[in-house]
DNA sequence: TTCATTATCGAAAACGTTTTCGAAAGCACC
DNA sequence: GGTGCTTTCGAAAACGTTTTCGATAATGAA
């Protein structure tokens, strides 16, 4: 039950193992004819190069590796879709870690990853990361690296990412043009940059419009669960009653603050407008539909893979690359509950 | 910047490529003076061995794959996660491939993971999949094979489900118990054996309470999505205008139907009593909230890595190994739906 | 001293491929 | 018959590891 190799082929045919490889890859200085008897005893040989040998001798695995903190959410399964897909198409395969939000998971993952010898990286880093040793590592080893969405934006890699700032600028501003006088907002854990960023974007919106900006506001997940959502939703109703618009984190989150609302007969949007992030899809299902952010998940993956393509390429070619960011953009989707 | 290899430690300590290896592999037979010095070079030269070589020499490459038609997906992506966790604590990462529920691409992806020689394959058939042979291939060049939750009943491979009859035939009972005289049944598509057994637990419950089966209540789903739901609801209802109960393949699908519902006024569960299967997240979220059957996709995850690593374990010491099958537990959730 | 035993090491083969470089053979041409 | 050119092939090195098996030296026993 033995694969076949290069080396059975060439003692049938009575040739050399150089000839049968070159016949295989089509190389001009074989003839047509020891080229088609080869061809033909590979195929009913069913051969099928040792990719273990091929690795070693090429020293790609034409592998890549991500780290993402959470398969189970549909953000980042939508990424990995998007990923997937375009690795294949070009003919690479994808090995996929989760961090589970923790640095120390994804410092070991980045390890493994590096001992596999991947051919690149992709990213998004764990909420607890405030560290960046193991990204300078993969830099150092000079591995093709891009980091989308939750990065690191002081290491020199490609980036994938959307304008969170100015997404949150809108939504927040999308709330006081329907009317929000008292606008609060439940953020997203203190070391991820996008959450600091919608934060930002929130702040400037507010203060842009003459509403003056109050800390109590603002309300720091750490989870980013539904749960989070109801809890912040009865924390809020009861430290500021006359709140009219919560711009939140994600939709998920949101999502538990409208659960709390319906359950507590606050209406929603009549007495709070509710605008949340990431278009889920089950926010157009819910009642009241949910306002939110459109985030193209898919292309981000898309892209990610794209940009790591490149650098892989000019690797191979020694030739420098320059690092890209890209920046997709965002579009809020107006529902029922911020009419 | 080249990685270090046994070679240069050697060189640089002026003894043998065999003997550094050996020291790195605590071989007895190596004077604990040389271990420490290849330890203490090793460690300061940040040493990793060339996987590429390892597997070559090894022939395997502590590399599974995993196929499933769709990430972007609760059941799956929480099955993902429970394989990933898993393998990781066993020393293997994990290759993903979605067949986008096409039997074509699922076949490709089972010859590219025999190409890439990974030392195993855990899958879940797409619903396209009536065809075999992909994976009697996969028997044939004895790699180690689990399927999980859509399966091919014939194929000799460990398996890991649940059981989609009795499951079924509770979920219909439970609204029979429930007052419900006329139940109608969303089914999942022609081929996976799971729709079909879960059709089958359905008319045997019906039969067993004397309720005359009836073929016209039996819809079939071709893609299973929300916007499914919601047509045959209204399907449903112009032709059954009496329905008091459905019996729906998934949640998904039953939140379509819930949404189809609430719009048109059809109370749910006073007119109409609902139950759904996989217990996603969201069923226990949404208004009203919905009946469901639990499936343990997480464990299965788990328990589906663990049959495989057990028949990678037996074939690495030429033990012969016998397929196993696991059968998980469910429970029926019983929620506002079908009060 | 001799023999047997143990402790320590290394040469070399093997895994299967890719690629460089040179050799041989055939041919044409003068 | 010598020269140069083209076509076709293969020897051999290299990728970096693991492991078998034998060699040597050191030790102890007699």
């Amino acid at each position: 039950m033995k694969e076949t190799t290069l080396k059975q082929i060439a003692e049938i045919l009575g040739i050399s193992i150089t000839t049968v490889s070159k016949a295989l890859k089509n190389y001009p200085d074989v003839s047509e004819k020891t080229k088609k008897s080869v061809l033909d005893l590979a195929n009913s040989l069913q051969y099928t190069p040792n990719s273990f040998a091929v690795n070693l001798r090429t020293k790609e695995s034409k592998t890549i590796g991500l780290i993402i903190p959470e398969v189970v959410h549909h953000f980042f399964s939508s990424v990995v879709n998007g990923i997937i897909a375009e690795a294949e198409k070009n003919g690479y395969l994808v090995i996929i870690l989760q961090s589970n939000e923790s640095l120390e998971l994804e410092k070991k993952q980045v390890e493994l990853l590096l001992n596999k010898r991947v051919d690149g990286i992709i990213l998004s880093l764990s909420n607890e990361s405030n560290d960046d040793l193991h990204l300078k590592e993969i830099i150092r080893k000079q591995i093709p690296l891009v980091q989308f969405d939750k990065i690191a934006k002081l290491i020199p890699s490609s980036k994938v990412i959307i304008n969170d700032q100015k997404a949150a600028f809108e939504a927040t501003e999308h709330l006081i043009q329907r009317g929000c006088k008292k606008i609060a907002h439940i953020r997203g854990p203190i070391n991820p940059q996008n959450a600091i960023d919608r934060f930002l974007g929130y702040k400037k919106a507010v203060e842009k419009n003459h509403i003056p900006f109050d800390p109590k506001l603002v309300y720091t997940c750490k989870n980013v669960t539904f749960e989070e959502g109801k809890e912040f939703a009865e924390q809020i109703i009861k430290d500021h009653p006359d709140v009219d618009g919560i711009f939140v984190i994600t939709d998920l989150v949101a999502v538990g603050v409208l659960a709390y609302f319906n359950e507590n007969n606050i209406n929603v949007p009549q007495q709070v407008k509710i605008i949340g992030f990431s278009n889920w899809f089950m926010s157009q299902v819910i009642t009241p539909k949910l306002s939110t952010v459109d985030q193209p998940s898919y292309e981000m993956g898309v892209q990610s893979f794209n940009l790591l393509l490149e650098e892989m390429n000019a690797n191979k070619e020694m030739k420098s690359f320059t690092p890209k960011t890209i920046e997709l953009t965002t579009t809020i989707i107006e529902r029922d509950s911020s009419i």
